[in-house]
DNA sequence: GTTAATGCAAACGCTTTGCAGTACA
DNA sequence: TGTACTGCAAAGCGTTTGCATTAAC
């Protein structure tokens, strides 16, 4: 369902994607949730946990429902309430970025420590494949710089049928 | 609720904003929603057209129900359900964008013809400032073309603080 | 006359919330 | 032991849909 690309110079690791990230970043990501917690008096529940590792475990795109069920399957039980609770804890520490790609419901994201990226959306097949341009990142800081603009985050969807798709 | 702003050649006409396209444009529009419909075997009703109307009437963001409410101020009954089925059709015929700028509920946008603009969005007070940057645009088309994408449209979302709201 | 559109109200689907019971610190 | 968290089920909310009636062409 979701690919990685890069087409400029990647500006950390480049091995995203699968479960591949080094086990010294997840555990940063999850100490950083680790002292948001601690930091507003919240407390690591074992659902907590369980829904954060579940997460940190990959960087696609999920819904929340599928964490639900990927939890289920492995014979852990966290009622959707508590994912929708956590989903919003993992946002404001900035460990999750929350899309919406034309349908009804949302989509999360497992967003790595400082990095970032956009998304091609093919209309056709659903597929979304990620990039990162820095040419693209500084024309917006511009923008946002003749606006007298702060900005904390963006989000650009590009929709249109992607290669494989104009093929056949 | 919208700022109206280019910081780049603007393409089209320079006085969007508020009521102020001149009357050709607006039957221009009209005329292509017309031919739509005839294509498509589809029937101009009193409520269509009421609905069609009241879009074209001005250029910003609205909600769905806005429309509703905003006819029937005018002692016009036309039910949500036919202005969604008609912002369906405008969708279709380009005339009019959905976006989602982090809320539940949809806005929707009458653009004029061939015209694009992105959007910063305030998450203090709400704002919503639009821009056109032809550089941007630029590099997002080089972007597709590298990943063989081809492009139907785009939302460029930048979320931040406004320059009234960081003064204050 | 035929076909499509309307309005209503019910259904939908994702998400949020109130509340009583539970568990972390 | 106190405060926060969980799960449940119900409520919320924007949006869509089925169906009988009405209107465009």
């Amino acid at each position: 369902m979701t690919q990685q690309n890069r087409n400029s110079p990647a500006p950390a690791s480049a091995e995203r994607g699968g479960h591949a990230e080094g086990p010294r970043k997840a555990a940063d990501e999850k100490q950083v949730f680790l002292d948001y917690l601690a930091r507003q008096n919240l407390k690591l529940t074992r659902q907590r946990e369980a829904v954060v590792n579940e997460i940190f475990r990959d960087s696609g795109h999920f819904e929340a429902e599928e964490i639900v069920q990927r939890l289920r399957n492995n014979r852990v039980r966290v009622s959707r309430a508590t994912v929708y609770r956590t989903l919003e804890l993992l946002k404001e520490c900035q460990l999750v970025e929350q899309h919406n790609f034309g349908t009804a419901q949302s989509y999360y994201e497992h967003v790595h420590l400082g990095e970032h990226h956009d998304h091609l959306i093919c209309t056709q097949c659903g597929n979304v494949i990620e990039f990162y341009n820095q040419r693209l990142e500084d024309v917006q800081q511009e923008i946002c710089s003749n606006f007298g603009f702060e900005e904390t985050h963006h989000s650009l969807r590009i929709f249109g049928v992607c290669s494989k798709c104009r093929q056949s």
